[in-house]
DNA sequence: CTGAAAGCGCTTACAG
DNA sequence: CTGAAAGCGCTTACAG
């Protein structure tokens, strides 16, 4: 029988593996094997049945591989917030590293709605996902979910509530640190920190207060007093940065500002520019987030905390995929510092 | 025989069809159309089966249905540029609406890598996939997709270069009317445009345009000059329109800017504000693509047209889902006027 | 209205 | 090393 040259299976249809069986003269079982790389399966035969199939241009069904092998190659990538300019980094450092092994991933966005959450879940269990990872919108931890057994669960950005599961989340304190480091390496010494929210229900209060103390025990180690006495906190807005540093000009000596976000030390930025302070020469002014219409693209390239946000996702969904290289619990990312016009002497 | 509990089946893994179907003590069939909503079915016997799948907590095996039925409900979300900001919406208003529809979608991101392209779509025809999303990063036409007959393609945002395929985007030009009527209808009377670039590889070129020609139009609709006598283009950036409003302020009278979008808006404001001028008192100020972080968060909110991504996205997959309610070709979705601060008198 | 049987396209013990 | 057979969990003509 010769080999359509369209690729196609003897009806014009796509071939399938029983097609290419034909086409080699040998069984399914045998051709199932060799295309599958199983060890107990002849040389030649091996080669010939590869043949075939490339020929056939064979693409296997493999919702018929999922059902018969129990595996699907497919996790569920569940969000609160696909709007949201956290969530989504993760997402896509998680899909790379999905795509990187061959799984496909659902999508479902839940919108911070309980009920559609469980909806897109079962949809999801009902196609038979190997594993789910949730990808949260906030640093606030989150309700951990009840899967049936046998389903894996890694949870990125907003960790779960229960310790006994596996989060990958971003260390907020530590760059905290690493942003008020870094202005102390250029000889600041009179630093204060405008951070964001800590009100109950904020979004972010948590990073807002973990980027603070992180400012706080950095100037700490190194013997230098918090400017104003301590972090002080507002929004995540500009309007906040640029209120907030002109207030304190008025009372205190500033040569330095690691403010809660990019956001807020735009704000601060364009006020002390707007009073004919230099940026950085008198000023030093450092953000958190990298968020890219704000801190590289504006008039003046602001230096920032890059959280990483893809890594997490990345490492969320290899955690996904091999859960037994890695213990339960919280795993804290660092970010890394990017030094743009704002701090750079 | 009890019904577990749990919800499980009887050996504490899920329910089948099978159990169902034995514990309602019918066939395999009748079960499968009771559930299923088939018409011929006894009315007892329906409610009997629905009873104890409910009971058994029955989930049925979508792999299995597809593979049996021939169809997924699932349909591949394949972008070029998951990070870029106008690929995203479209893929959060095609989620809500393939969501809505019970359908799955398959994500996949291409990153505008050829090859990654190909190997994604072969996985997700490997997963019998019933259609494909194709979501471009810009409005700039693309390559179609060459597809197994059986699978339908729409293209979301960047439109196949194929008239034959069916394409949904974005109406620049009517979004550059619109954005022009406003300033006009404020009895703006010196009216400039600031555009993105034109240039043969920029991103985005063919907005710039439209935009542009949307504004020109609307201005000699109302027998009002261009002012500076054509749209001018530089790049999509703050500092373009810091630069462009300066010069501009320099040789004409101006009382109305339309910025190629919210960057150059944000730009030709703080330039405005800089030099003294008011807004929107002196020189009203609208952008394009209400940017999240750059638009309404700023100290001076930004008017802005909309260009309603999400309902592009939604748009798009209303088609994929029902390809008979629609026409081939490309079809463009006007944006929607957001009125603020720059312009609110 | 109900059910026995074949089939969707694969994989996997098990025999040979 | 190879193959016949059973099975994954459903759906769908077809008979009754």
């Amino acid at each position: 029988m010769p080999v359509t040259a369209s690729g196609k299976g003897p009806a014009g249809r796509a071939a399938t593996l029983a097609d290419v069986a034909r086409a080699a003269g040998v069984s399914l079982a045998t051709a199932s094997k060799a295309l599958n790389g199983r060890p107990d399966v002849g040389q030649a035969t091996r080669l010939r049945v590869t043949q075939v199939a490339a020929d056939l241009a064979f693409a296997p069904n493999e919702l018929a591989r999922s059902l018969s092998s129990g595996r699907t190659g497919s996790v569920g990538l569940l969000t609160d917030d696909l709007e949201g300019r956290f969530a989504l980094p993760v997402m896509i450092g998680a899909e790379d590293a999905l795509g990187e092994a061959e799984t496909v991933a659902l999508l479902a966005n839940s919108r911070g709605r309980q009920d559609l959450e469980q909806r897109h879940l079962t949809v999801l269990l009902g196609r038979r996902i190997d594993g789910l990872l949730l990808v949260g919108k906030g640093p606030e931890q989150r309700e951990p979910l009840t899967l049936p057994a046998g389903i894996a669960a890694v949870y990125a950005y907003a960790p779960s509530s229960d310790p006994g599961d596996l989060s990958v989340v971003c260390d907020h304190h530590g760059s905290g640190v690493l942003a008020t480091e870094h202005l102390i390496s250029l000889g600041r010494r009179r630093i204060a920190h405008l951070g964001g929210p800590l009100e109950d229900h904020a979004i972010g209060r948590l990073a807002a207060r973990a980027r603070a103390r992180g400012t706080v025990d950095a100037l700490q180690a190194h013997g230098l007093p918090v400017v104003a006495g301590a972090p002080l906190h507002g929004d995540w807005l500009e309007q906040w940065g640029w209120e907030a540093t002109d207030r304190l000009l008025d009372s205190e000596e500033v040569d330095g500002l690691v403010c809660g976000n990019d956001q807020i030390a735009r704000g601060a930025i364009d006020l002390l520019l707007h009073r004919g302070l230099r940026v950085p020469e008198d000023v030093a002014v450092i953000g958190f987030d990298n968020a890219p219409q704000m801190s590289s693209l504006g008039r003046l390239p602001q230096s920032t905390i890059d959280m990483d946000l893809y890594n997490v996702g990345r490492t969320a969904a290899r955690a996904l995929l091999n859960p037994a290289d890695w213990t339960r619990g919280r795993h804290a990312l660092p970010g890394h510092l990017v030094v743009r016009a704002s701090t750079a002497s």
